[in-house]
DNA sequence: AAGTAGCACAACCGCCCGCTG
DNA sequence: GCAGCGGGCGGTTGTGCTACT
């Protein structure tokens, strides 16, 4: 036996609200409040709309103080960062911007802000479908915070998504003992690999970097080195093995995003299995501690933190 | 000018959770 | 403790507009 609906579909008005709908629930609202009570609210009101209807205008439409439009640098900022750290939880990230609702950054992301960042890469040959089986609900474990002032947008022509400056992105987040200056220079990297899916991370940090002696420059250097070394591959085309990214793996062997990279096809591995990868490296610091996984189209399927 | 594809965004759907009786 | 309900939320769909062919 299923749950009663909320209200009866077939007497309630659905579709695009009228000016004169606004004005009935806006003076309804002004006047009574929302007395606690939404599924009751349509009718008090003389209105022939579902509550949850009216509360959706309401809440993302028609309260005082909301904010339409074009978002700021410092918003996607914002959105990027609680993004990278709580996924997709739209209402706690609405709440970090006064005035924007959580259907409008949902909308914004889905848009036009994901592919602002993603639009910095080839189209993909192949355009069949491939989804791992991710849940955001399965993801409890979510990395440190990236603070947003830390956070830079780069230009879509460059392969780098993000640069933060925060010593936070440390993939080991239990331990304090990190150099904040050792820690300034990380990058977000990506690779395609041949197969279509996108492994998107953040940089490790060599462990010699916890000294404040300027190492930090080399690693920094060694990241640059990766991104150039995707852009080159990029342009000329897969290694001999068939693959892109195999700098990366030279570079950082022995790391779950290693083991992953090399392998031929990602879809081999299961949430699980990957969990089990970030975890048998998670004193290892040279490894990254997010994975943002894509299919063939380069759609989102979830930003992983260890 | 007509048809079509792509995009943006408002609105809906359905699940989950907490409250209440 | 449990069932039912409403609110809240994220995902998805529908629709209108614009750009392109």
């Amino acid at each position: 036996m299923g749950r009663a609906p909320c209200c009866d579909k077939a007497n309630v008005k659905r579709g695009p609200w009228s000016p004169e709908e606004d004005d009935k629930l806006k003076e309804y609202i002004h006047k009574n409040g929302t007395g606690g009570n939404w599924i009751s609210l349509p009718q008090k009101a003389g209105l022939k709309r579902c509550g949850k209807s009216c509360r959706l205008r309401w809440l993302n439409y028609l309260r005082p103080n909301i904010r339409h439009g074009e978002f700021s640098d410092d918003e996607d900022k914002i959105i990027c960062s609680l993004y990278a750290n709580i996924g997709s939880r739209w209402s706690i990230i609405a709440a970090q911007l006064p005035g924007r609702t959580d259907n409008d950054i949902k909308n914004y992301w889905n848009t036009k802000l994901k592919k602002k960042l993603m639009g910095l890469l080839p189209n993909s040959s192949s355009h069949h479908q491939r989804k791992l089986p991710f849940h955001h609900h399965q993801l409890t474990n979510y990395g440190p915070m990236i603070p947003s002032d830390q956070i830079t947008m780069i230009p879509s022509s460059s392969p780098t998504m993000f640069r933060s400056s925060s010593p936070s992105l440390s993939s080991s987040s239990n331990n304090n003992s990190f150099n904040a200056s050792a820690m300034q220079q990380q990058y977000y990297q990506q690779q395609v690999k041949e197969d279509g899916v996108l492994v998107f991370g953040t940089g490790g940090t060599e462990p010699s970097c916890s000294s404040s002696d300027g190492s930090s420059n080399n690693n920094n250097a060694e990241q640059l080195q990766i991104i150039s070394s995707f852009h080159d591959q990029q342009q000329q085309g897969p290694a001999a093995d068939g693959h892109y990214g195999t700098s990366f793996s030279n570079d950082q062997s022995g790391t779950w995003s290693d083991q992953i990279m090399k392998n031929n096809s990602l879809e081999e591995y299961g949430l699980e299995e990957i969990r089990q990868l970030m975890s048998a490296s998670s004193g290892n610091n040279n490894d990254t501690n997010s994975l943002l996984l894509f299919d063939d189209n380069r759609t989102e399927e979830r930003l992983m933190f260890y």
